[in-house]
DNA sequence: GATATTTAGTACCAATTGGTACAGAACTAA
DNA sequence: TTAGTTCTGTACCAATTGGTACTAAATATC
């Protein structure tokens, strides 16, 4: 359906789209100005009204982008390490990122859902539903694992996924509430035993 | 020092910063305009500029408010149940926070980290120094039931505080993103055997 | 009662917010 | 070349933001 009639766009789509998406990330909804948004995509007011409609909707768009390029990409180290291995490795990652950057940016998904479970409730819906993509692969990675050997525990795949995922959470939150390397350490060590 | 002396306050100071805590609690720092927060405080814009500095003065007095009732919460709690009660209760009230009005409002210096963590890093300080107090209580209360015989867990109690903090934050968070009863429980169950 | 002192209410402020209107530029098809 | 279409840049908009200035009201001390 595309025709390619009249003045052509002067910027990729995608391109900028993916700029919204971790301008989002790293700010937040609420933080994340049109004007800082703007600069960051290198495109003017008219033409981002025109494209994405609104800031609402863009944002949309940013939260599935996120979740389809996690996805994606959690399945492409599955290939390369296994299904234990991207549960393990997530969480090292996580820890990279402190260490290099000195603060960790978190999953787009349960930032945005802190922030706008009361604030912007119209979004929740989405939110929590993309959400169960992650919960499912959780599990689905946790399953494969425990038949594949890499993990004895005989925990149910969906309790050990709720658990797994609770923990992650509450990493990435005490990261940001300051824990210490020992107290971090304590957390990670009991992912690792869980996930034996 | 206090001069009876001038026109007196038609507000009390105290039930003033209660309100405002409450409602930062309720919407996060960003999302409470000052409109908003003066309405609900039920004062006018110039007794709070004189009694309160600023928005961010008030804000910090709120979560040092937070802390000292939440700390004397606790220790009041452990009178009535003992100490790994109020390990416990902690989680059984959230639950029922969620049951009863379909959200549930976390901890407030939790709320704010993620909130201002990278929008507002100089409210970081004050925010992971005050939650060191709760760090520590738990930890000596894990500690108290330890030598109790209320939990057998040998290990380490600042450990087992860092894990049990990890998931009560990760429940909350795992709330908000609309998970499921059966997961919620499966972390639930976690915790009470973690603490068994 | 006069005066000093403090509080309360209102009007105002510049800056920023997300969003729209419109003129002109750049392209395709005829 | 011209008409039709789409994109870009700028100017503008009302609403809201946190914060200040100033006047009026209420009290204690003298």
């Amino acid at each position: 359906m595309k025709k390619n009639i009249g003045r052509p766009k002067a910027f990729d789509e995608q391109e900028a789209l993916k700029i919204a998406m971790h301008y989002f990330w790293e700010h937040g909804y609420d933080k994340s100005s049109l004007s800082g948004l703007l600069e960051a995509m290198n495109i003017k007011k008219s033409s981002f009204y025109q494209t994405f409609k609104s800031k609402e909707h863009i944002f949309r768009l940013s939260l599935e982008l996120y979740a389809k390029m996690s996805y994606e990409y959690m399945q492409g180290l599955k290939k390369e390490m296994g299904a234990k291995g991207v549960l393990l490795h997530i969480v090292y990652e996580t820890i990279s990122e402190l260490r290099e950057t000195g603060k960790v940016k978190g999953c787009l998904l349960a930032n945005s859902s802190s922030e706008c479970f009361s604030n912007h409730p119209h979004f929740n819906e989405l939110i929590s539903y993309k959400f169960k993509t992650f919960r499912k692969l959780f599990k689905e990675l946790i399953e494969e694992a425990q038949n594949e050997g890499e993990i004895k525990n005989t925990l149910p795949s969906s309790t050990l996924g709720s658990i797994y995922q609770s923990l992650i959470n509450g990493l990435v939150q005490m990261i940001q509430l300051g824990a210490s390397k020992e107290e971090l350490n304590a957390v990670i060590k009991h992912i690792e035993e869980l996930l034996t």
